[in-house]
DNA sequence: ACCTGAACACCGTTCAAGT
DNA sequence: ACCTGAACACCGTTCAAGT
């Protein structure tokens, strides 16, 4: 809602595809088209959530638009590129409402969190991202808002954008267990179910030691741990850091 | 080679299969059968590094093993079963060799460093292992060093369990985000160019400062920061820490 | 016991032709 | 300009029938 902006420029470079549709009448004679690309994202993004994104077929989408499939690639090349459009879309709201936080490890944990939720909101949510590679607005603020709070905390440009890295792949890999195990696995039996049988406590002592705690369900309380080592290295790598008091406004008051 | 052990126990437990093809001659009487579930993994993963995850079909692994289609279904319930044993391959190699540093925490490096390997020497090693749950013994074997590696240092079961989750999870992240840059990402152009014509410095500030990293090709220096993090943040939490000298026994001398 | 042949119910993508 | 109809070249999976 509100001023998302659109996901990507209606007109793509490449000369191999058609000439340019917009999201709404191109040039106002003839009836309007049923499909654009915005719209077609978003009944994607619905039928994602009903069927999963083994079942998301070019076909079933174009049905869900009343169109044949054919259709759709007036406004998609591939079905590649309309994933990487979802996937833009995926990461609207992260930056919707600002960071409130004065200290920075604690907005660079809010925006892990964000993406955490973004990603969990929709049915293989972070399959789908992983499987593309937006560099759309949506996509490329987050990451810039993510360099710019370590960046602000006093990190060099090549520090934060390593440690941008960092917190991403995290993230997309626990997100992408945690989906997984949440839905049992596309296909077979429910996962705990199947570790339990396998981890013998004479094979595997530590494993079984630890089995609780492998097959727990409460999953934020497992990303806000690995989310917590990764700040806490941080922290011992930041620079200037005054130990307490004070300390709060950045290096470069420039934004 | 050498003694690595079979992938999966060759019967399987439900129901609806089939009696229970072994790696070889059943009874010695008739001709030996044209296919097994070792042979097929390991011919399926050379078909793997030709062709690709995508390009990896039933029909075309068939065709490689001088098979119809349907006589491998003997063998795999489902492609998302070979799949599987094929994830649980992957992984044979990362505890071949012992780890040798007195160091807990440059032994959990190594053993992320091995996983990361592990998942690079075949292509898209990472989405197949992201796409599966294996439970055989070399993922569990593996999952047991991690969490072995952190109780010897002291910590309970359940901070090893969740911080070896997290190594996982970041290992995962990362070098799914690595086999993607390396191959170009399927379809498309490079992933670089695309990203620098998108990063307009007025827009994105602190992405057009950290670009020369964003878009390095050094991967093993990526990894190592993002590692470097998570054990920054373990030592920090690490219980008994005795700063410096002995300290190598385990608590519990059991096993 | 193990595999073939043939089918079922789908896919993504292309493109002439209609409107 | 935008969509349909119809095809092309595939998929995963099943299962009677052969040997």
């Amino acid at each position: 809602m509100s001023a998302a902006s659109t996901p990507s420029p209606p007109s793509r470079p490449g000369p191999p595809s058609p000439p340019g549709p917009r999201s709404a009448a191109t040039t106002g004679r003839g009836r309007p088209p049923k499909l654009d690309q915005v719209r077609t994202v978003e009944v994607a993004l619905a039928l994602l959530d009903d069927v999963g994104l083994d079942g998301l077929t070019m076909r079933r989408l174009a049905e869900a638009m009343d169109v044949r499939a054919g259709a759709l690639y007036r406004y998609f090349a591939t079905k590649h590129e309309l994933l990487t459009a979802m996937a833009e879309v995926l990461l609207a709201d992260c930056l919707d409402r600002p960071l409130r936080s004065p200290d920075w490890s604690e907005r660079l944990a809010e925006l892990a969190r964000r993406m955490r939720t973004a990603l969990l909101a929709r049915r293989d949510g972070a399959r789908v991202y992983a499987g593309t590679h937006a560099v759309g607005g949506h996509t490329l603020g987050f990451a810039d808002a993510l360099i710019g709070v370590l960046r602000e905390a006093g990190f060099a440009a090549e520090d934060a954008g390593r440690a941008a890295f960092t917190v991403t792949h995290f993230t997309l890999g626990h997100t992408l267990e945690e989906q997984a195990a949440r839905q049992g696995a596309e296909p077979g039996p429910v996962d705990p179910e199947r570790l339990r049988a396998a981890v013998t406590p004479g094979q595997y002592p530590h494993l079984a030691a630890a089995l609780p705690v492998l097959t727990s369900t409460d999953f934020t309380a497992q990303f806000e741990f690995g989310l917590g080592l990764l700040l806490q290295g941080l922290r011992a790598l930041a620079p200037g850091t005054t130990p307490v008091e004070s300390g709060n406004t950045p290096p470069e008051s420039g934004g």
